[in-house]
DNA sequence: CAGTATCCTATCCGATACTG
DNA sequence: CAGTATCGGATAGGATACTG
């Protein structure tokens, strides 16, 4: 931010001062998700350079709302942790979910879809508790994609872990989701249903599981909140 | 904000990319307190210049959040209103207050400190019902200030319409307050109160208004939140 | 009073490549 | 894996003066 600083003693300058400098709140989203790692943020935050990244979680530590750590277990990775003052941002954070949500016109950032991120964001809100209570593996197809960018797994241990590949783990598939990534995008977000879109969305394997999709489905944080523009 | 737009079609995002550019999360501040005109709007972010303040209500307009029309009474003299999207902001804006007020270290910023603009913001919070049922006059005066920035003065008039004046009104003065601009500004934070800073603070004329004094200055709406940092 | 026009620079940030 | 180094360009926005 030019010039930084508003120099004012106001303490909505003083917060936006720390928050309102770019990629900063979506990379509070993802911290506040549950990622530590640096390149598991990269993963949520794709589009930011891990120079960015870096200098980025460093004036967050500065600021006191982060703090980096070696990992307990792990050969010395470091780890980057909310402290309490990073905590209390949760609700900062949702605000602006749930205000985005409800006021922000979706189609401009429909254009703008990133499967792996998609898939990400999928991985960490899955249920896992409609799905049966042995491993399950569940393949989506974009065809539209190029190859690199097409087929994704999420493998569903009985424990509840999710693990998200992008090449075939060699498990069985128990189904297949071939649809567009709009759709499934557009899902994701709350802004359509998997009824809904019942016909552009091609399911192939276990009918069970495919009859529950909207359910082990989770969606993003911010689906519930109803939109109120286009 | 250079290379705009973060291309995601996350909430978060979507609301970062309108919400945090610079100084618009204080405009929103100002508006939300209840400023509607342009110069207004200036006294209450003194340090932003006219052209962005223009270019950033337009913006806001495009986003849905402000409106401007012509007000009611008064030569075409337009006036920025907030919609429903923009009152939906209040609790998003005072999150980012109660955070600063509680985490952000206030020394920094009580470094910056600005007569006018705390006298602007005193103006509107203050609260006129332990005052007498007259017109009442309140002088500030800060002495290790230039001539130009010293002398402010508070009228309250007895439908509880408050004036801010940087000369004198010509009324009878009932109270003289004379202190430094640190003080003020920390007592009016909430940092501290009239009663700890007495020593600091020279109250001459109406000895029931004098007493009273933390009754009748109104804090900032963030004074509440206990600060847990320096 | 309520803004615009213009100019110019600081700095933020994106891209890419590289290292322990 | 987890970052750092370097570079250049875009652009945001500060300063100032001006206008209806």
């Amino acid at each position: 931010m030019p010039q930084s600083g508003y120099k004012q003693f106001c303490p909505v300058a003083m917060a936006a001062e720390v928050l309102c400098t770019r990629w900063t709140m979506v990379l509070l989203r993802e911290l506040i998700a549950g990622s530590t790692r640096f390149n598991d943020l990269r993963r949520g935050v794709p589009k930011m350079s891990p120079t960015l990244l870096s200098q980025r979680l460093k004036e967050l530590e500065g600021a006191g709302i982060v703090e980096r750590k070696a990992a307990r277990e792990g050969n010395g990775v470091l780890e980057y942790r909310l402290t309490a003052a990073g905590r209390d941002l949760r609700p900062v954070v949702e605000g602006f979910g749930f205000w985005g949500q409800k006021w922000v016109e979706s189609q401009p950032s429909l254009n703008n879809l990133d499967p792996s991120l998609l898939m990400w964001d999928m991985r960490r809100n899955l249920n896992p508790s409609p799905l049966p209570k042995r491993r399950t593996v569940i393949q989506f197809q974009y065809p539209e994609l190029p190859a690199s960018k097409r087929d994704w797994w999420l493998v569903v241990e009985p424990d509840g872990d999710v693990d998200l590949c992008w090449s075939h783990p060699g498990f069985e598939v128990d189904l297949y989701v071939t649809t567009d990534l709009r759709t499934m995008t557009a899902i994701w977000m709350g802004l359509t249903t998997v009824a809904k879109e019942r016909e552009r969305i091609d399911l192939d394997g276990n009918n069970g599981i495919a009859r529950t999709m909207q359910t082990w489905l989770g969606l993003s944080p911010f689906a519930a909140e109803r939109k109120r523009v286009g």
